[in-house]
DNA sequence: CTGAAAGCGCTTACAG
DNA sequence: CTGAAAGCGCTTACAG
């Protein structure tokens, strides 16, 4: 094994095998053009001399970095699942030797400046928002790069994966259908991406297909634990109370959930409740709560296969896992693996 | 702005500022040696052009990465504050112009082979266990590297950064003696590393040093909520039961905290309950929970400063912030900055 | 203070 | 199938 200060060369491996440099680069980089015998001796010297090409050398001369750019969001509520994507990507980018180059900042001065020094061949954009500036620039100046995320408005160009948000809440409304609930509240806030209109979207289409009431049934400014109590005791008040609610985070969720005990009323039973991400908070509660896991081994797995697809305007929806708990015992059907492509 | 496929060259800007390559090159790696007139002419074109070098020439030719080699941990149930740590830790990098790099595996092999191929300059290791091989095998050779986390038998060579447990535990006893509480309980598990010890020690240090008892106040196999419960319950059924527990866990402490209320107590008041990690947990619970928030800002600047500091062997222990809240509300007092170093 | 030279360690066409 | 040549884009001593 090689002292860091003395490195083993490919000008060494070539002279212990009794080759040029260049056949020994052959070796790695075109083995079939290399005869069979040449290519074992090479190969014996390689593992003898514990060589490891530079890389730094080997992508100046092959015009590559090696790395993919991930800007790591600084958002003070994370979403729970972010380091489990991140370790996945890092996990599915190694398969082909490659690894993953942390930044941070997000303006686009900053991917601008990554393109400039070549510092990486591509990017994986998270915590995209609506009008997002990053896709267009990239698009523009042909970098690759996937979005993990639609943006919602306008324009967005660039491949992109996200979770199918309106096709899992679906499926929660028709799953509280089964167990008996009629009355599905739906508990979230508008924010600064189209997040919440998916999944409302998927919630009501699925409301309607049922027979089911959703008028005043919505409340669209809640995003905390505390906002999440407040709205179910309004909602509790009301005339025609909700049976059941699908609230757009484990937080609010909670705040629900609490709520519906400080009335007396049995969650999960007198009212269903159900949350997303399947944080840490879901198995927390006491019961357990029923939330929308997001599939991030696909999303990884997807993601890098949508950078090194030439086809460069898929769009990937997953659908969302279900995870069932006390909350919300709702019984699973078979998951539908609906990947849908847009445009 | 250059277009990824014709990238700006240092011979451009040679050519715009009408000077050679090397004073370009030293107007960037050495400014002082470059008349001021140069200087600014050459900075001109250097805006003028856009250019930024090329990393990997610029690294090839200085023999060095610019990368700090970072494995994300695939734990199951990962620290809460991992991400937080490893956003502070690219941002601290990269105000010498480096990045974080990332890979997965966290054998020794895969540092071997990182150092190989020169692809880092050090590395920040993380989620230290006892007997850390890869500690050894780095300092054997000559890899610069910090360790963020104690590894806790043997000799283990090189400088880390870690929270002061016991300490914190001290200040957490103290506190609850303030509050009027006199039996001080003590709810975790020994697991692979020293960690359950280190503030086990502390607690136990806070209790002598205040007369309060800890006999048959420690429950030690205790990880999960569902076993918090558990051990509170059997806690509470013991002839002298504790006013007071201090979990090594938020999830911990949210299973002791609910079983206080089951048994008709109040939190915070008839029986206060602390937890680790100021999770998410700690501020979803009712009333709230008093939790140690790790210093994870300062844990990053600290390595980094750890690294680039000649001093190799040097080990910090930072103090943990004391978050206080309903289920016990302890009165803080300023908060000693004990930076205690070892060896 | 400035520039010609050598070199970082590789790969990629391109002859033989 | 193999190797001599050119080059990737920079930096680092070292002359002038």
């Amino acid at each position: 094994m090689a002292r860091p200060g003395f490195p083993v060369t490919i000008r060494q491996v070539a002279l212990h095998a009794g080759v040029s440099r260049q056949t020994v680069s052959n070796v790695l980089n075109a083995p079939h053009r290399v005869e069979s015998g040449t290519r074992q001796r090479v190969g014996s010297s390689i593992e003898a001399l514990g060589y490891r090409p530079n890389r730094n050398a080997r992508n100046l001369a092959a015009r590559r970095a090696g790395l993919i750019g991930y800007c790591v969001p600084e958002s003070d509520t994370p979403n729970p699942f972010m380091d489990r994507f991140l370790h996945l990507l890092t996990a599915e980018v190694e398969r082909s030797g490659r690894n993953v180059l942390l930044f941070t900042g997000g303006a686009v001065g900053v991917y601008a400046d990554l393109v400039a020094q070549r510092a990486v061949d591509a990017f994986v954009l998270a915590d995209t928002v609506d009008d997002d500036p990053r896709h267009g620039w990239l698009a523009e100046r042909d970098v690759p790069f996937v979005s993990f995320g639609r943006t919602w408005t306008g324009r967005q160009p660039g491949p992109w994966v996200d979770l199918d948000g309106a096709g899992v809440c679906r499926r929660l409304v028709a799953g509280l259908h089964d167990l008996g609930h009629r009355r599905i509240a739906f508990v979230g806030k508008c924010g600064a991406t189209g997040q919440y209109l998916d999944r409302v979207r998927g919630w009501r289409a699925g409301c309607d297909a049922l027979g089911l009431p959703s008028d005043r049934l919505v409340c669209a400014e809640v995003d905390t634990v505390e906002a999440g109590g407040v709205a179910m005791r309004n909602l509790l008040d009301s005339e025609v109370p909700p049976d059941a609610v699908i609230a757009v985070s484990d937080p609010i969720a909670v705040g629900v959930h609490r709520e519906v005990r400080r009335q007396g009323l049995r969650p999960g039973t007198d009212v269903a409740v159900t949350g997303f991400d399947d944080s840490p908070l879901a198995s927390v509660v006491d019961g357990g709560l029923t939330s929308v896991r997001q599939p991030v081994e696909r999303f990884a797995r997807t993601v890098v296969d949508l950078l090194d697809s030439a086809n460069g305007d898929r769009c990937v929806l997953l659908p969302g896992e279900i995870i069932s708990r006390g909350s919300a015992p709702i019984r699973l059907t078979e998951q539908d693996v609906n990947e849908w492509e847009s445009r």
